[in-house]
RNA sequence: GGGCGCGUGGCGGAAUCGGUAGACGCGACGGACUUAAAAUCCGUUGACCGCAAGGUCAUGUGGGUUCGACCCCCACCGUGCCCA
């Protein structure tokens, strides 16, 4: 028998040529761009914004892509999308390359803008590139300065000098966020502790906003969520005072257990606390002090705290306690931060671990004032703290109190005595948003000898930063060119310097979002009309790197335009997806350093870009993590060249109007029991694939299910009836018509081929036919004792006692029953039938 | 140490509400076409027993709840992330 797939040769599939026609074409039409339009409602669908590395691997290919397929299903669905991309173009790796190759950083961005641009049209992406942007264009740059500038007069910018992060690889310092635990964000080196006059941005005073704001985000996983708040890390306690014995001075304490008071013998105080110098002077333990807060100046946190066995030095003074008049030793300590509850706690080494490590090492004494609640009594072990709550012990007129209770009694007590009052700390601190390098948006302001730091007229922006060459290795960049240094002060007229810091390119990502909503303004950094129009964002879509850097940053950034009344709502993302890492085919991630990296460009030459979607949505769930497969990829080049074969070797058939299909189905009038059955499939397609794009965003099973549609498809080709089927016409119109967010050139090309109207990303998505979704009988499984032993085929919604009476018929169901009496039966109408026997 | 995830065939994964475990694809094996190969097509493919019909086992391990558990509960092992 002649194979009926084999029998009318058809031209070839041919990615490569139709990949860059249809790319052309859409371009031409300006099809993918979005203009405000009241009668339609928006969708704003966003990728984070791409660092301007250079050169794309399959692995961000799969971010775009994704988001493109959810853009295109939305777009049919009647929504108004917007669909934006540019460049994060400032930043280190810029500089670094630039300076290695000894050309201007500018050049090597446009010419990696330029290479990843290329390579995300290559993937067919319908973005709207006529908002595109570049961070680094001084028609973006300076509204983020302008910004800066809000920011300042809002008391929210200010420059003052602190302990920082200090990276030595980088050259610069960096933000809390950028250092955590102890490395820098971009080179992995040990951040190191400075002191520098540094600009912050004053984010500690959205702490609870931010906080506030998480509870409404519905659309955010879980864990970006609880990172954000471990982040900001609230905790609510009290602040009391301590009299240092003998002298004229308190040292406030900040503690989230109070309850523990009793048990505080000592004080433990960070080597930076303002009054350890007058503490030690004079005293014999002075050189000590003096020398350990030598030693661990310039120690991160981070070493302090975790990588340092505990330490301290006796100061020789005591400070009193408020409650029981006991005299306690003052200790300087190495892990207490000066950052934290100003720089002192009292040690409830009974109570706190690192409070007994410390007390152990140095014969402090350890007081129990908690009991633990009589039932996990008797865990006690000496070198362990109880630091649950419990029942207070030796803590005079509080005993027998729960901790809960004691806090509140303690603190009302502290309170009413003057010594204490209730306080809220957060771990979160100000963003440090100066950096020591060139390749950034200068931050404007300017040092006038009379007039001290004078913020740049917004009329006299932007700042431009001076396209020299990098100069030497040391120092500040900008500081060594004298033409962007020197300027006039511009509130005397007098000479002046200008700041030679930029700003963290997180600054320019924090609210892009915004400038692709009207990208050429020129009178603001965006059009507020535009940004009630499209803001917030539907969808967010991007790593879970950023859950508490970029995404903190901009919805701090948010909620400040918020309150000027520049944007709706006080939250930009309205959902969030991370999506996951496509590894390399060894399961590691992929990078040059495990050389396994998949570049677009070969994969493209090879399969064609529509393979490459296809098989990267179809891998696997879109959140998780999977590895590059080869043999996967040529099997989607498979897939697409069958669909190929399949709708242009049935050309009869695509003759008749698909339309006639619903109408034959709705009077009964269809031909064959084969027809109905391909119906069912189609339809029930049309609704499974809907539902996961939707809810779930499951672009892999919506993929399996195209699959499946084509290997029914192909097995109803076979038919005799296939070529004058309306059924069959109408199913292959639905599989180009949900192929086509996957694979939209294949699908383009062929709905063109088959006299298609229009641009099939037009098209309305399709509607499941309920009546092709109705069927004359359902299968009922039928299960012995919870075991599956048949399936029965009865009409819809058919009574137990019919399906049962069915049911025994079936062999292998008599068998199990054989000498058993049913003691009961389980049923579920359509689906399912236990018989419990024994 | 605490919190939150995850663990399913040779591989990637599916199972949407506690109801047919392994959809779909890759790989492998057998076959058709071919001088041959590639491509394409057809078939088989969790393990074990069996000629077959069918049966037994099976979702990291051990328990439990339930008519019924990948799914819920408890303990453990492994692994990842976050916080200490």
């Amino acid at each position: 028998m002649v194979n009926p797939r084999m029998s009318s040769p058809t031209a070839p599939y041919e990615p490569h040529i139709i990949e860059p026609k249809w790319q052309r074409i859409w371009r031409e039409r300006r099809q993918f761009e979005a203009r405000e339009d009241p009668q339609k409602p928006k969708f704003y669908l966003l990728e984070m914004l791409p660092y301007a590395s250079g050169d794309l691997h399959v692995g961000h290919a799969r971010n775009y892509i994704l988001g493109d397929v959810i853009s295109r299903f939305v777009r049919r669905r009647g929504f108004n999308v917007i669909h934006p991309i540019g460049w994060d173009a400032f930043g280190l790796p810029a500089e670094n390359a630039a300076i290695q190759r000894g050309i201007a950083p500018a050049a090597w961005t446009q010419a990696n803008i330029a290479n990843m641009k290329r390579q995300v049209q290559k993937l067919g992406v319908a973005y709207d590139w006529s908002r595109e942007i570049d961070t680094s264009s001084p028609g973006y740059y300076r509204w983020t300065q302008w910004l800066f500038l809000l920011m300042h007069r809002r008391g929210l910018a200010y420059k003052e000098a602190a302990p920082v992060n200090w990276c030595p690889t980088c050259k610069t310092v960096l933000a809390n966020e950028q250092a955590e635990g102890g490395v820098c964000w971009r080179c992995g080196s040990r951040v190191e502790r400075r002191f520098l006059e540094q600009w912050f941005l004053r984010i500690t005073a959205y702490a609870d906003k931010l906080l506030d704001g998480l509870a409404e985000l519905d659309g955010w996983p879980e864990r970006v969520k609880t990172m954000q708040r471990n982040w900001i890390g609230r905790s609510d306690g009290v602040t009391f005072s301590f009299d240092v014995e003998g002298e004229n001075e308190r040292i406030a304490v900040f503690t989230t257990r109070i309850d523990t008071i009793y048990g505080a013998t000592f004080l433990a105080l960070a080597p930076e606390h303002p009054l350890v110098a007058k503490l030690v002077a004079g005293r014999p333990q002075s050189a000590a002090v003096h020398a350990f807060a030598a030693d661990l100046a310039d120690k991160s946190e981070l070493d302090r705290t975790q990588l340092m066995e505990k330490q301290g030095v006796f100061s020789g003074a005591y400070a009193v306690h408020p409650l029981t008049g006991i005299r306690v030793p003052i200790w300087i300590t190495n892990y207490v931060l000066a950052g934290y509850g100003g720089g002192a706690v009292m040690g409830v080494p009974a109570h706190d671990q690192r409070d007994l490590e410390f007390a152990c090492k140095y014969g402090l004494d350890v007081t129990a004032v908690i009991a633990p609640a009589a039932r996990d009594a008797g865990a006690g072990a000496a070198d362990k703290a109880y630091v649950d709550d419990g029942v207070l012990v030796n803590s005079a007129e509080f005993d027998g109190l729960t901790s809960p209770q004691a806090r509140r009694a303690i603190a009302e007590e502290l309170i009413e005595r003057g010594i204490g009052q209730p306080a809220v700390h957060y771990k979160l601190r100000d963003w440090l948003v100066s950096r020591q390098r060139y390749w950034g948006a200068p931050i404007p302001f300017i040092v006038c000898p009379l007039d001290g730091l004078v913020p740049v007229p917004a009329d006299l922006l932007p700042v431009l930063l001076p396209d020299a060459l990098i100069a030497g290795t040391s120092g500040n960049p900008l500081s060594n060119v004298s033409d962007f240094v020197n300027t006039k002060c511009p509130r005397c007229g007098g000479p002046a310097k200008r700041e030679t810091d930029t700003m963290d390119t997180f600054m320019c990502s924090s609210w892009y979002f915004l400038r692709y909503l009207s990208p050429h303004a020129r009178q603001a950094p965006y059009d507020v009309e535009a940004a009630r129009y499209w803001m917030p964002v539907d969808q967010y879509i991007g790593g879970i790197e950023h859950a508490v850097l970029h995404l903190m940053y901009a919805r701090f950034f948010y909620k400040v335009l918020a309150e000027e009344g520049l944007v709706p709502g006080s939250e930009p993302f309205a959902r969030l997806f991370n999506q996951g890492m496509v590894l390399g085919d060894n399961h590691e991630k992929m990078s040059k350093s495990h050389g396994n990296v998949v570049g677009i460009d070969a994969t493209a030459d090879t399969y064609g870009i529509d393979a490459l979607r296809v098989f990267e949505m179809f891998a696997g769930p879109p959140e998780s993590d999977f590895p590059w497969s080869t043999e996967s990829i040529a099997g989607a080049t498979r897939m697409l060249s069958r669909v190929w074969r399949l709708v242009l070797s049935n050309a009869d058939a695509l003759k008749i109007k698909a339309a006639d299909a619903m109408s034959a189905g709705s009077d009964g009038r269809l031909s064959s029991a084969d027809e109905k059955a391909l119906r069912y499939s189609v339809h029930s397609k049309i609704e499974h694939i809907t539902r996961e794009l939707a809810e779930r965003m499951h672009v892999n099973t919506s993929v399996a299910a195209i699959m499946t549609l084509l290997n029914d498809l192909e097995a109803f080709a076979a038919n005799d009836a296939a070529s004058s089927s309306a059924a069959f016409s109408e199913g292959l119109r639905t599989l180009l018509s949900l192929l086509a967010p996957f694979a939209p050139h294949l699908s383009e090309e062929l709905w063109e081929r088959i006299g298609g109207r229009g641009s099939i990303h037009d098209l309305p998505w399709p509607q499941a036919d309920s009546v092709a979704l109705r069927s004359d009988f359902v299968p009922v499984v039928v299960q012995v004792n919870g075991k599956r032993r048949g399936v029965v085929d009865v009409p819809p919604g058919s009574a137990e006692d019919d399906v049962f009476a069915r049911a025994e018929s079936v062999p292998t169901v008599r068998s199990q029953l054989a000498g058993k009496t049913v003691r009961r039966r389980i049923f579920l109408a359509d689906k399912l039938l236990n018989i419990v026997a024994s």
